[in-house]
DNA sequence: TGACAGCTTCTACAAATGTAGTAGAATTGC
DNA sequence: GCAATTCTACTACATTTGTAGAAGCTGTCA
């Protein structure tokens, strides 16, 4: 499942709370976009279609719930990213990553205590 | 600079060894995709206008190299990836990534040895 | 009980993307 | 020198994406 940047925005305002109606979605966008509140409805109802979202009907307005969890977006938009620019493996993408991104001495430190975590539960596969 | 994910076939293509003309790329390509030749072609003309390329004339045929680099569509890509899915912040990203990629303990090792080094060369910002 | 306000569904339409055909110019192999 | 091959430039067209208007329900408040 891959979403286009428009769907990116929506999904975002939808995750951010939910269950949630297009009225309280299209309230959480007014800062950062400038769309008629049809265009929202238009998007989830794509969403729906896409079965990212489940519209349920709440007497004549809809309420709108994720079934794309974030997580699951996430990890789908780094594979399909990591597959085109960086032939598919995650390696290199994060080697570049930490190279190319000067990371703050406390995201360094972080991403360490992360590598050690993982280290003490046993390098699975 | 935004890639489409045909632009990326054909800009890793190229990217691969350059210049190259566009039978070349086509080539190249031929395990991957089932392009027409001149669908190829179409791509290339695209990418020459939005300047990821740069088409020069040698005698009737066109030679081709990338304006664009790999590594700063690279960069793009993940800047990106990083505002639409992980609001702008590249820390959390590759938390995600340490976490939710099992990394072979190879792959951490050098991560740990990577971080280290930008540990020495001091942390800057 | 009717005028609003807000919601819904349909339809629309331009731009971007994916994909390729056609026709004519250049190149080449004999 | 000409036929076969290969390119190139142009045009085309379906699908997807971004964006929204129009018209018709429905609930509500005076």
């Amino acid at each position: 499942m891959k979403l286009t940047d428009a769907e990116w925005q929506i999904m975002n305002a939808l995750w951010a709370e939910f269950p949630a109606t297009a009225r309280q979605i299209a309230d959480r966008l007014g800062d950062e976009v400038d769309w008629a509140y049809t265009t929202i409805k238009t998007m989830l109802t794509r969403l729906a279609n896409k079965n990212a979202v489940k519209e349920k009907k709440n007497g004549n307005a809809a309420v709108y719930e994720p079934l794309l969890t974030r997580q699951n977006a996430q990890r789908n938009a780094l594979k399909s990213l990591a597959n085109q620019a960086f032939d598919g493996a995650f390696g290199p993408l994060m080697h570049f990553l930490v190279e190319d991104q000067k990371l703050s001495k406390t995201q360094k430190e972080e991403l360490l205590h992360i590598l050690e975590q993982g280290e003490q539960k046993g390098a699975k596969k």
